[in-house]
RNA sequence: CGGGGCGUAGCUCAGUUUGGCUAGAGCGCUACCUUGGGGUGGUAGAGGCCGCACGUUCAAGUCGUGUCGCUCCGACCA
């Protein structure tokens, strides 16, 4: 590709719309342009990457069994109704009608089609396992678009979905895509890390999130540095540590707090510590029929993980109790406990509430708090414990005891075990030998290819622009002859770019008549691997210059040896991202 | 969905407080000259429904109401 031709229109200043390093350098590197609200076209430069991105993750779900099929992204509502996420799904789903009236769907994920795909086509457990996928545009109308690609409306996405007769088949399939998403990841470069994640709205059991890590990443995830472990802040548990154990149990005190309605407050007001408190929070959990009055405990100084609330409770939705309906249950907003409330309200405590020995809790009355209450001497009872804190740096690792670290990362890739969620409901069933019929045991596994593209860029880069990992780069060497006045020097170089090209490297002439300061800060800015710069050491010493972008390494090389010394570097950075090397 | 900020040239932004000539700058773009190893210097140009609608006024980029869009924080989310 010539320089002068590329249609890659590059930004001198950063767009104020940007926040991010990855979201600018995409603008500035005219990778994307934004149609509406995370609405984006892929430019040329952009889209050459994303096809490399797509081209690695096909070749890593061929080599595992997969099969690529594309499905339609506009889908009846009937489907959807079938499953029962027609009416459950949110206002993410984009719904709209045809010109008959009839309800239909931008697809946000394709469970559904597919699922009935296979429930007409397999009829037989010798058809299984069957591991098909698609490479294909997804509609989820996000509340808050943001940083650009990385959270955006409209996105292209990688979903494999397996069908399996069993569990034990299902536990090959998800180790299969367990293992070909660390190759596409390592691959693409990626500095990411596989955690235990929640399942979220899609259900079922068994899930991990792929983790490019990055500050700028929207999940929290908390690892220990003495073992494997590793969740999303949403799902990770910690061993439980009550405080007070191994006192003497003493009696309940009344004392009087006024206007302390705070955690912090009560415990300065009485001189304990946060973790000596319980507590009590009032939520209404929302379910597809009804509404019901939740009180949750949990020790003083942690947070409440409400994602894990919401799964134990088995609701849609969850939102606080408002005063009145706090009072409504006998109790006073700021002064809530556990003590003396009704036989009918359920009371869910996270699991280290109960082993708690002496805590201060709310009395239920305005202007009280209760000391030195216990769970085991029968002080209050609780309906279920539940693993419901929200684990944070510094928490203790549930398997091997270590101090728990926390980091930010970019979910790049998340694989579920569907089980037979969706093949019970929408009736994929197969015979087995026995002739028997049962539901077919499904995963579904996806990749955000524009989102593993920023989280690359998020990772690769500096102050002057991209510094792409040759796997994913829109092209691998660019030529600059510095002086495009210099007829002998300027031949020079389209003799090296034609050479190149004959052996197949990707490579741009940048054959524009600019100064040199413009070429190479668009070479910086674009993040080509490599580039080769041709100028007066050429013609006065017969050396021509090799810069690589990732490390700065300065290489002069005789013109005779150019072309070759540009495929070795090439060929060892590719073996440098090659998982097999 | 709640709260804040912003919509003026392709991009970054002045101008709006206190209404008043023909709406500005830098970058980018076009032509020519200059320069030729990190965004060179110069000359001449092109480029604006001042987000949209309605209203107030002799007069609106500027004031009011509404609306659309963008953005940040929060809530929420495979």
């Amino acid at each position: 590709m010539r320089m002068s031709q590329l249609y890659a229109p590059t930004l001198r200043e950063v767009p104020a719309e940007a926040e991010i390093a990855s979201h600018q350098l995409m603008l500035r590197a005219g990778l994307i342009h934004k149609v509406a609200g995370g609405i984006y076209s892929y430019m040329p430069v952009g889209w050459r990457s994303m096809k490399k991105i797509i081209n690695i993750i096909r070749e890593e779900m061929d080599k595992k069994g997969g099969q690529e099929m594309c499905m339609p992204i506009v889908q009846p509502a009937e489907l959807w109704q079938e499953s029962g996420r027609w009416s459950v799904y949110g206002k993410e789903l984009m719904r709209m009608q045809d010109r008959h009236g009839r309800d239909f769907l931008l697809a946000p994920t394709h469970e559904e089609v597919i699922t009935s795909h296979l429930k007409n086509d397999v009829r037989s457990y010798r058809q299984l396992p069957l591991l098909p996928y698609q490479i294909q545009g997804k509609f989820r109308d996000e509340r808050r678009p943001r940083f650009g690609v990385i959270r955006s409306r409209e996105f292209l996405m990688k979903d494999l979905y397996s069908f399996d007769r069993d569990e034990a088949g299902l536990d090959i399939s998800y180790h299969k895509m367990h293992d070909a998403y660390t190759r596409v990841f390592s691959r693409c470069g990626l500095n990411f890390r596989p955690v235990v994640a929640d399942s979220g709205a899609i259900g079922g059991e068994g899930s991990h999130e792929f983790m490019a890590l990055s500050e700028v990443g929207e999940s929290e995830i908390i690892f220990c540095h003495g073992c494997d472990y590793a969740a999303t802040n949403e799902i990770a548990s910690v061993a439980p540590q009550p405080t007070g154990l191994g006192e003497d149990m003493l009696p309940i005190e009344n004392v009087e707090t006024p206007n302390c309605t705070s955690v912090d407050d009560v415990a300065r007001l009485l001189g304990v510590t946060n973790d000596r408190m319980v507590k009590t929070l009032c939520y209404i959990a929302i379910y597809e029929q009804e509404e019901k009055f939740v009180v949750a405990l949990l020790r003083g100084d942690r947070q409440m993980n409400e994602i894990k609330l919401l799964n134990h409770l088995g609701c849609l939705e969850l939102r606080f109790a408002t005063d009145d309906e706090v009072r409504a249950h006998q109790m006073a907003p700021g002064y809530c406990g556990p003590v003396g409330l009704a036989e009918d309200v359920y009371i869910v405590a996270d699991n280290e509430v109960p082993l708690m020995v002496n805590h201060e809790c709310g009395a239920g009355k305005k202007d009280h708090h209760l000391l030195h209450v216990n769970y085991q001497r029968g002080d209050y009872r609780i309906s279920e414990t539940a693993d419901l804190m929200l684990v944070e740096k510094g928490a203790i690792c549930p398997v091997c005891g270590k101090t728990l670290d926390s980091a930010r990362g970019i979910e790049v890739g998340q694989i579920f075990k569907l089980h037979t969620k969706y093949s019970a409901k929408l009736g994929a069933r197969y015979v087995d030998e026995n002739g028997a019929e049962h539901d077919m045991v499904m995963g579904c596994y996806g990749i955000g290819v524009g989102r593993t593209m920023a989280a690359v860029i998020e990772q690769h880069h500096d102050e002057f622009g991209i510094i792409w990992p040759i796997t994913v780069a829109p092209y691998e060497v660019i030529v600059v002859p510095v002086n495009d006045k210099d007829a002998w020097l300027v031949e020079q170089a389209e003799n090296l770019y034609q050479e190149l090209l004959c052996h197949k490297v990707e490579a741009v002439i940048d054959d524009r008549q600019e100064r040199p300061g413009v070429k190479f800060n668009d070479a910086d800015l674009l993040g080509f691997p490599i580039r080769v710069v041709m100028g007066k050491k050429l013609r006065d010493n017969g050396l021509a210059e090799i810069k690589l972008r990732e490390s700065g390494r300065v290489i002069e090389v005789p013109l005779a040896e150019l072309a070759a010394t540009v495929m070795e570097l090439r060929a060892a950075m590719f073996a440098g991202l090659d998982p097999d090397k």
